[in-house]
DNA sequence: AAGTGGTCTAGACCACTAT
DNA sequence: TAGTGGTCTAGACCACTTT
């Protein structure tokens, strides 16, 4: 049975105000999810219903729906067909992290530099020919770069480009705004989608010798694999930044307070 | 100038199956994702207007709006008011990682082994206490775990629990269950929110023993520090797992195909 | 049978942008 | 001024669960 609460504290909670520039599904999800993070609704609770809600709140059905598929989104409740919606426990498997600070890093050109270390022309052995999907003994192009935030290295870059005489990528790719946008996302691109994988590995002496790093040192490895348009993949490589420097985190559970 | 591309393409993709279980706003939803995927639509490229989408596949403006929302909530789109709906390019920090499979490794009981390697009363360092909020020198639970999958190591876990002789989280939190559903999600809590970081590390010498690595070898710490309902720290403690044996990966942009 | 969430309609009004 | 997205209404019907 689950435990239903008195609906007094709810009633005392702040009302809609229709002339605020929050709109009011906006409004309605933070007074509920506000009502968890107070613990006056509480994990195992169930929601007032959204007719209630309605009455109570003076919005139409589709508002409360609007406000309770946000609160699904979000993981801050389960929303049951025929049994009600109900506050969900903690669950630390529902943590998400983002690369939200490795994208504000390059946010501001101004206190980015790239370093290019070398480029050269690489024939694929069967480890890149696999990841790249062309034959062992092709040509691709190796870039190795050093990325510095206000002059301090931030992260070692590698990649293997595909190369295509047709298609003129080397130059755009090997500038700074290709990893700019990379990053923020704006501007053009060539890219379609990628596959992102991270893992933590110790520094090699030539890496932590070009990340002005101590030894031995973990680091994190941002592994990524572009494709283009025709879902040919067109790059292969590591993003290597300290750990020391570099921490993703994040919050299970509504906030505190 | 955005390109707007022919609506040809468009036209031939397939319609709404209103006999679908799927509901209508999922199907269009998915129709203009496949779209972008399939590079019908790309970067930057406007959607057709929603007055124009609700006649084409002969739904109502809620229905392609609620198509729309979904969209822009997975970043696929972006909309501008007064401009219309535009492509998003592929933005490497958009990528968001996720502990799904950590949380899979302890969705099955049976497979899951908690070893208990140490429990003792541990008086407070300003460290401790600090994280905590508590004052130097007060009473903590000291735990060391190791958790096995199929009777291989794959965490070891150490946390610093608050001791509270009123109330008995000792026992409850020592048990397996209480692992599993910090993961799962299931059954009763007294956490109500958490703040998890992840860095990378090296493996100490004890660390390796127990978790039968290799040395040198880096590895994942995951830090968590719960609250209960009253926002009071309650546990603070590392989940430290083989970088080799987990991997966080994602997609950034549509998928291919 | 009653109550719940899930979906959907056919409009309305507003704020904003471009022409 | 016309077109766009953003919000919202006041219902409707359905599938499901509980009593």
């Amino acid at each position: 049975m689950a435990r239903r609460p008195t609906n007094r504290a709810l009633e005392r909670s702040s009302s809609i105000d229709r002339d605020s520039f929050e709109p009011a599904y906006a409004q309605l999800a933070n007074i509920l999810r506000q009502s968890v993070a107070a613990g006056v609704l509480r994990p195992g609770d169930q929601l007032p219903s959204e007719s209630q809600l309605c009455q109570r709140y003076g919005v139409s059905p589709m508002t409360v729906r609007r406000a309770m598929n946000i609160l699904v989104d979000q993981g801050v409740v389960t929303a049951e067909q025929g049994r009600g919606t109900f506050v969900k426990p903690v669950a630390m498997g529902a943590a998400t992290f983002q690369l939200t600070e490795l994208q504000n890093l390059f946010s501001d050109p101004a206190h980015t530099a790239v370093r290019l270390l070398e480029t050269r022309i690489v024939t694929a052995d069967e480890r890149i020919a696999r990841k790249l999907a062309i034959a062992i003994g092709q040509r691709t192009i190796y870039i190795r770069r050093l990325l510095c935030m206000d002059g301090v290295p931030a992260f070692y870059h590698r990649e293997y480009l595909i190369y295509d005489p047709k298609r003129p990528i080397v130059e755009s790719e090997m500038e700074v705004t290709a990893l700019q946008h990379l990053f923020s996302g704006s501007g053009e691109t060539i890219l379609k989608c990628g596959d992102l994988s991270i893992e933590a590995t110790i520094l090699t002496a030539e890496e932590a010798g070009l990340l002005q790093a101590p030894q031995p040192l973990a680091a994190f490895c941002l592994e990524h694999l572009f494709y283009d348009f025709d879902d040919k993949p067109i790059s292969w490589g590591w993003f290597i930044g300290r750990s020391d420097r570099l921490r993703f985190t994040t919050r299970v559970g509504p906030a505190r307070g």
